[in-house]
DNA sequence: GCTAGACTGTCGAGAACTCGACACTCGCAC
DNA sequence: GTGCGAGTGTCGAGTTCTCGACAGTCTAGC
């Protein structure tokens, strides 16, 4: 089933009055990029700055061994290296295209630019980098506490907050990079949710059968990470319930 | 083994201009707070910002059920509400005293008056920002990834580098808290530790015998976040390595 | 000195997940 | 249609930690 398409929008930008977006509007480049994409690694210069209008990017921890485990996400509530609107810095995470991104993308130095002109810019960046870090420590305690199902749920959630469809193209051994464990573990989870009826995968895709049941399986995380979001960002941060509310109202 | 005592700094304050810092000297309270004092719950307006000289400070993140743990920790080398300087906001942990602190006390509206006016003061908040969510970044990592003994030692640590003492006072019920772990967990790995000789402990305090055998024995995230304060903060952001550095040197 | 309650020690069973490896499947590209 | 490689299924052994409860210890306050 295809979701409505939402209307390419960030809810940043959103924000934004008119006038204050008109200012740096001509700096602003559309792009779309690929799942798996590399937009920084850790120490990268942060350059560029994101703005989803579709899709996730996912900001993972690296360890010394290789491995790697998501930290926080960013969809279209949000944006990708936003504190180097502010000053200079160099990412702290790998950021990588997780589904398909729309996105539209602004060189730092011209946002900062626009920050130091307007108020409600500098207000977003503020309000946007303490719901990311509301999120980052929701997921030190979701880590520690909770079962890989529900973790696999908030996951799947939280995706299918940010795009437009049901169907999620992720292999088992992405997911299981994004979680930080065993790829047959996720194996086992991912039948158990199919034969709970909560979802549907074969081979690289999962489709979202019963949201519902995907809510009651999941943590609570789930929902106080996205309260977080919308009360800092507003109801419209998205990606997150304001779109899903849209959609469950029309259907 | 009592450690030189430092003097009463904070990275922070230290790292402003004497004439920025006269703004607001006479706002400054000092504190002493027993351990176990709330500081914050979630959702809490933050009206004062505390600049730690000694002592640390455990930010929680809070579960429906009652169950919490560590999500980051503020020591001298930062303040716990700092962002509270730039915008009125609400705590999003539970911020209790972890080890018995003194700080330097300042409210929130005063800070923000200096915060307006002082350019480096805005750099160290903004900093010490990022750091925050670097050292929650990590965490997401640690608890998922690593074993209850790694993040034991990670924690103890992190307490040693902020305190003036090689005795820290912790119950292993307190530290299963911190941990999000099972109390008998802790009393396993306390007891191996002792048994490794990095530590010794009696009921309701722990000491640290051997500080180089716990930093083999923890993980990297020690070291990453430590790293982290330091590239961000500077050298002194030390509650960390800056202190103990001069303590090693002094041995 | 004594007592009570907080703190630690101990325990067996169990759950959740890891480990490492190989077999099987399936979907995409030619 | 076909072949191949990526993706999933399966497995048994093992590890780490949880669970829940009770016994033993110790320290602070009276």
């Amino acid at each position: 089933m295809q979701r409505p398409v939402p209307a390419l929008q960030n809810s940043l930008l959103d924000a934004l009055p008119p006038a204050d977006l008109a200012r740096f509007a001509q700096h602003i480049v559309q792009v779309e990029l690929d799942r798996g994409r590399l937009l920084y690694d850790p120490g990268d210069q942060i350059d560029h700055i994101y703005f989803p209008h579709d899709g996730v990017i996912s900001l993972m921890t690296l360890m010394e061994n290789g491995q790697a485990i998501e930290s926080t996400t960013i969809g279209p509530e949000g944006a990708l290296g936003l504190m180097a609107a502010v000053a200079p810095r160099q990412s702290l995470s790998r950021a990588i295209v997780q589904t398909p991104l729309r996105a539209a993308r602004i060189s730092a130095e011209r946002l900062h630019e626009a920050w130091e002109r307007s108020a409600t810019l500098r207000h977003l960046v503020d309000r946007h980098t303490e719901a990311l870090y509301g999120h980052a420590i929701q997921s030190v305690a979701c880590n520690a506490l909770h079962s890989v199902e529900a973790r696999f749920c908030r996951w799947l959630l939280t995706c299918h907050d940010r795009i437009s469809t049901d169907t999620v193209a992720l292999t088992q051994e992405f997911l299981a990079d994004m979680l930080g464990v065993q790829r047959t573990t996720v194996t086992a989870v991912a039948r158990s949710l199919q034969a709970k009826g909560v979802i549907r995968y074969r081979r690289g895709v999962v489709d979202i059968i019963d949201r519902a049941g995907l809510q009651a399986l999941t943590c609570e995380c789930y929902g106080v990470i996205r309260d977080t979001y919308q009360r800092l960002l507003g109801p419209a941060a998205g990606g997150l319930n304001g779109r899903g509310e849209r959609w469950i109202n029309g259907q």
